[in-house]
DNA sequence: AAATAAAGTTAGGCTTGGCTAACATTCTGC
DNA sequence: GCAGAATGTTAGCCAAGCCTAACTTTATTT
């Protein structure tokens, strides 16, 4: 039923090819949401070590706002994938793998931070919508963000 | 062992209370994924209804970039939630609420992807990195994102 | 050093969101 | 109008992330 197209505003024309740029979108974001859990992790554990001088899973759970089995399963995860180590009933560290991870997550947090700050949201706020939003950031739009914050 | 705190930068202080900001913002970021699927659906199929006058589950997958089943369960969920009506072997509605949503989302998108564009960033970096960051826009930002891009 | 408290683990359950394979229905072209 | 193509559905698999309940280990307190 109806096939024809009212060549409106948006992009929906029937494209045959299998390469479709908002699939592309969707499939990245799919990508970014596999691992903003690690990111958000790694990152967490790389404060509580440098605030605390060890990252123990009790305190991870209460940054996170879960329950500890399931950091215990993150973590397990996290260990699978060579971002940690850990052993029975001992806190937490990072691989050198998961070090580097960090720090990368960290800058970018705080560009993305800055940005917003800088755009005059209050710091509360932005703290918030910096958490959700860092994961989705290209390269390209973290080097727009920084350079905006820096001449503002 | 070890319970020092080196009182740094970071607001890792061992704070007993269950209100953590922190935990709070992780929570936000969770109950914002949740939403996310079912967001990104709605604006499609009211693109697709737009478009071409209906909304095939066939070209929800095409442009959401997944499979033909994956897409039947994501509708029964969202008809489930009151989004959509759908029938056996026919395309897709809106519900007033769907529809509703599908609307505040477009909006956010639009804003989101004008407001990328006018700080200096090309169109396709814009639209995909719009598509990640919409689902994690408070009210505040939008409406400071949406101020800039006019006044720019 | 024994008892209690705190932290960690294990087992098992639930939903979401992805997939393939197999089957059912609808649409299209001859 | 019928055969083949396109589309849609169902069944069943899997991993991720969340949970509670029950248990073990470690830490603290007296």
């Amino acid at each position: 039923m109806m096939q024809d197209n009212h060549l409106e505003s948006m992009p929906a024309e029937p494209d045959p090819r299998p390469h479709d740029a908002r699939a592309e979108a969707f499939q990245g974001v799919r990508e970014a949401r596999r691992s903003e859990l690690a990111e958000d992790y790694v990152e967490l554990i790389a404060e509580l070590i440098h605030a605390n001088g060890e990252a123990r899973p009790v305190d991870i759970a209460t940054k996170m706002g879960v329950k500890a089995p399931t950091v215990a399963k993150t973590l397990d995860r996290l260990a699978r994938d060579g971002l940690i180590t850990r052993a029975k009933y001992r806190s937490v560290f990072l691989t050198e793998e998961g070090r580097a991870l960090a720090g990368e997550c960290r800058r970018r947090h705080e560009i993305v931070l800055r940005f917003l700050i800088s755009l005059g949201l209050d710091p509360e706020t932005a703290e918030r919508d910096a958490e959700g939003i860092e994961h989705h950031v290209s390269a390209r739009t973290l080097a727009v963000f920084a350079a905006f914050s820096d001449r503002s």
